[in-house]
Formats: C-alpha cells, sequence, structure tokens
RNA sequence: GCCCCCAUCGUCUAGCGGCCUAGGACACCACCCUCUCAAGGUGGCGGCACGGGUUCAAAUCCCGUUGGGGGUACCA
C-alpha cells in the first residue's frame, strides 16, 4: 500500500489584478509542500471570463508570485483555453442523466439520499448530507463553465493529488468531489483546508477595509523574504521554535500535517519585526539598492549618489524596519538646512547649558581631525569642561546639526556632513539662540 | 434560518495522556549597555472559554454549553 506517487499540487488563483494576501498564503503553503516532497506545482490560473483573461492581470500573478520567491512546474494552465474539456465533460454528465437543463442553465443532480465525506488533513473528517447540497449550476445558460465544473475536471485532468486551499472553499469540496466521482474517478486527492487569515475584528480578510494587496506591503518597504517568512507562520509553525530563518530550512520542516485548524490574524506588527530581523541581516550593498527607490521619491533624493547612499545605509540599518522609513532617518544629511522640529527645539535649546556648549563646540571643532572618533572625544571634553556627560553635551549639538533630538549616531553624522556644513549649522543655531 | 468549521498568553504559535508549577515569538513594562534613537542583553506581565464525562493521570480523548468564523449565486 505504499503509493509512490509524486504529490502534485496546483495554486489556482483568479486575475483580480493584484494578489490577495490569502492568495500568496495558499500558494507558499502549495510550493512549500511540493518542494518539501520533491513534488510539482501547477500554476493554474482561472481566467474564467474574457476581462479576467487579460494579459496584464495574469502577468500580475506571475510577478507577485516570484517577487515572493514561488516558482512553478511547466507552464502555467489557463481555464480560458480549456473549455472544450468542460463542454465535453458537461455532455457526458447530460448524457448519464447526472445532470440536467433548467432554465437554460445545466444543473448537477444532487438528491436527497446520502452524503459526502473526506479526510481533511488539516480538519479531519468532514461530512455533507446530500439533503443540504443544492443541485447546482455546472454551465451557465450563456454556456460557460463554472468553477465547480471546471475545479473538478481540472484536478481530474491535471493529476492533482494534493488540493491546498483555503478555509472558505470547504463547502464547495462536496460538489467537486460529487462531479469528480460522476466523471468516473474512484481516488480522491488529499484536502487540506487551510485557516483563513482575519483581520483584528476576526473576519475574513476584506478587500473593503483591510489591506489585502501583496503589493502593498511590498510598496511600504516590506521585503520579499520577509513576508514569505512571516506569511509560512500563519497556520503554521516550527517544531523547534525557531521562527525568522531561511526558506530553505522552512521547506525541509513543513508538513501539511502540522498546520493549525484555526484562524489566524494577520498581525502587521509581527511581520514589521520581522522585516526589521531581514533588514539588519542585509549587505549594505544590498539595502543600499533596496532602499534606492524610496531615496529617490524624496525632493532631495535623486541627487544622491550611490557612494553616498552606501557611506549612509550603516546609519540606518538597524533603525528602519520598513524600507519606507529610511529615507526619513538620513534625510538631515541632505538638506541645505536641517528641517527644525520645534518640539526638539523647545525641549533642548532653551535650557541654560545649550548655547556655552554650542559656543565650546564650535571653538573644539575648528581644528581636530574630522573623525567621529576625534569628534567625540572633543564633544566628550568640550561637555566635561562644563559639568555635562556626553548625553547631555550633545544635545543641542545634534538639535543644531539634524534638527531633532533623536537619529543615527551624532558623530558619524557629523563627519559625514563635513566640517563646514557641520559648523554652519552650529553657527545658525547660535545665531537663533542670541 | 440552514450547512460547515474553529476555540492555549492581547496576537502568532509549541504541546498531539504523564516530561506542563504550559515553552517560544511579536507587542507591552523594567533594568543593563549606551552620544540620542535604535539594535543587543536580562528579567517581568500574561493563556489552556465553561460544564460534564473517560482515565491511576487531560491543555491533550468524548459529549454538551457558550463564543467566534466561513458558506449559503447562472462569483471564484
Amino acid at each position: 500500500m505504499t503509493d509512490q506517487v509524486v504529490p502534485r499540487l496546483r495554486f489556482a488563483p483568479a486575475p483580480t489584478g493584484f494578489l490577495h494576501l490569502g492568495s500568496a498564503r495558499t500558494a507558499l503553503f502549495n510550493w512549500l509542500y511540493a518542494r518539501h516532497t520533491g513534488g510539482e506545482l501547477v500554476l493554474r490560473v482561472e481566467d474564467t471570463n474574457a476581462e479576467l483573461a487579460r494579459p496584464e492581470l495574469i502577468d500580475n500573478i506571475y510577478e507577485s508570485l516570484e517577487w515572493l520567491g514561488i516558482d512553478w512546474d511547466g507552464e502555467p494552465v489557463r481555464q480560458s483555453q480549456r473549455d472544450h474539456l468542460y463542454q465535453e465533460a458537461i455532455d457526458r454528465l447530460v448524457g448519464d442523466g447526472r445532470a440536467y437543463e433548467d432554465d437554460g442553465a445545466i444543473r448537477f443532480r444532487v438528491g436527497d439520499a446520502g452524503s459526502t465525506s473526506w479526510d481533511d488533513v488539516v480538519r479531519g473528517t468532514v461530512t455533507f448530507e446530500h439533503e443540504h447540497v443544492e443541485d447546482f449550476v455546472i454551465r451557465r445558460s450563456d454556456g460557460s463553465a463554472t468553477f465547480f465544473l471546471a475545479n473538478a475536471v481540472d484536478d481530474l485532468d491535471l493529476g492533482i493529488t494534493h488540493v491546498v486551499r483555503g478555509e472558505d472553499l470547504v463547502n464547495v469540496t462536496p460538489k467537486v468531489i460529487m462531479l469528480r466521482r460522476a466523471l468516473g474517478a474512484t481516488d480522491l486527492p488529499v484536502f487540506a483546508h487551510l485557516p483563513l487569515i482575519v483581520n483584528d475584528k476576526r473576519k475574513k480578510l476584506s478587500k473593503r477595509r483591510d489591506d489585502v494587496s501583496l503589493a502593498s506591503y511590498r510598496e511600504r518597504g516590506i521585503i520579499a523574504p520577509a513576508m514569505a517568512n512571516y506569511l509560512a507562520l500563519l497556520g503554521w509553525g516550527p517544531p523547534d521554535d525557531v521562527e525568522v530563518r531561511p526558506m530553505s530550512e522552512i521547506v525541509e520542516l513543513f508538513e501539511l500535517t502540522d498546520i493549525n485548524a484555526s484562524a489566524a490574524m494577520f498581525d502587521l506588527k509581527k511581520l514589521t519585526a520581522i522585516n526589521g530581523d531581514y533588514i539588519r541581516a542585509m549587505s549594505v550593498d544590498d539595502l543600499a539598492d533596496a532602499i534606492r527607490p524610496y531615496i529617490d521619491a524624496e525632493p532631495w533624493g535623486p541627487g544622491v549618489d550611490d557612494e553616498s547612499l552606501r557611506r549612509v545605509v550603516p546609519l540606518l540599518q538597524e533603525r528602519a524596519k520598513l524600507l519606507e522609513e529610511a529615507p526619513g532617518i538620513v534625510d538631515f544629511l541632505f538638506f541645505d538646512d536641517p528641517e527644525i522640529d520645534e518640539a526638539s527645539w523647545q525641549k533642548i535649546m532653551t535650557t541654560e547649558t545649550a548655547l556655552p556648549m554650542l559656543d565650546a563646540v564650535v571653538t573644539a571643532y575648528a581644528d581636530i581631525e574630522w573623525t567621529s572618533h576625534d569628534l567625540h572625544a572633543a564633544t566628550l571634553a568640550a561637555g566635561e569642561a562644563l559639568g555635562l556627560k556626553l548625553g547631555k553635551a550633545q544635545a543641542p549639538v545634534r538639535v543644531a546639526v539634524t534638527g531633532r533630538t533623536v537619529g543615527p549616531p551624532l558623530f558619524e553624522s557629523l563627519e559625514m556632513l563635513g566640517r563646514d556644513e557641520s559648523l554652519r549649522r552650529i553657527e545658525a543655531a547660535r545665531t537663533r539662540l542670541t
């Protein structure tokens, strides 16, 4: 009884113009299992009408999956090109008396007797009594096949062995099983109905009120491996408690039987935290490339050359959790004048020691070697002369030069800004103070 | 309404009858480190929905209650 059949999975999205987070997770789980078992993953595009068959919508699916790192085997299957198969199946069903015409549509006859059940990997045995399943349409009056029919025909025809999909499809499963059997199949694929991804109201993620597009997270600066890693954690967990890890390891550990049955809330905070982990682990060059578009989107951005960008990356790398945050962390380095945050000014520059400290630093900075090391030493000494620890001493300088109380390491920032510009900003602050 | 499913810290999860005075992660709080902020380190807060069984023993098995969700289209 050892079936050595190679698992064959499929991901079957409808081209809606964007990949839904839930769909992305479904794609990922299919992919994980296929790769884990050395099986195959078929990409089946459910472009069942002319509007959905538009090339740009389908390309969007390819691009989204590729971004996430999900590949598939063979050419994508397009349902729009398989109508002849569906029509054949419908004719056969009608011929066999399993389906009948009703107001121009064709319905599959379910009847009231018996039940259909299957052993779901995630949910155990699920049973539907036929008396609760209505006769359902398999061909619309316009001649097109419905989802149920196409689904059953394709899974059979493509030799799909494992159906991994969202829980919102459990109720269609008995229909698909009935069709499959009516079409002559004696076997059933393995079914695994994944728990839904829900919002903070515990409702299924909806396009209307939730940010469900994979692309929108990408735009905000979630990087692909972080997203894939996080998605893998929704409904599944590694046996060793190591959550953030390379996808290759997740492929190795992943099992359908380990998937949870209960809905998982999409937690942007956790996603963001994981994203920060990945950002910190990037090389300077890779991170520089990754934030380039975000820099360029700033008014001051396009002028920043690659060399400068790379120098600045270490300053923001452990401070940015989202790529989109990157420009705001180092922008002051590229302004003609720092944008002074008034709250910061009020907090720091109104202290008695602010002006004396700036005075001291102007003198001290005049003829030191312009390195972060010497700047550090000079600032420390200037502060001590005023009875200030470094923490207090550096504050006015920071506000004068960066415009804020918080930011990247001050002395590295000063080093990058250069002596002339740094002193110019400090002078400007002194002028404002006196 | 009817059908189906779900139920461990606020959230994601580990647990698959004894290793559990329930482990990890995110979030939160405190402390340490420290030029600010981060990052990092240490510690803390916090949970098996409830009620019955079964068993020597239940977070783990069964039943019920309650709560939540999904589906109820000639959409997919």
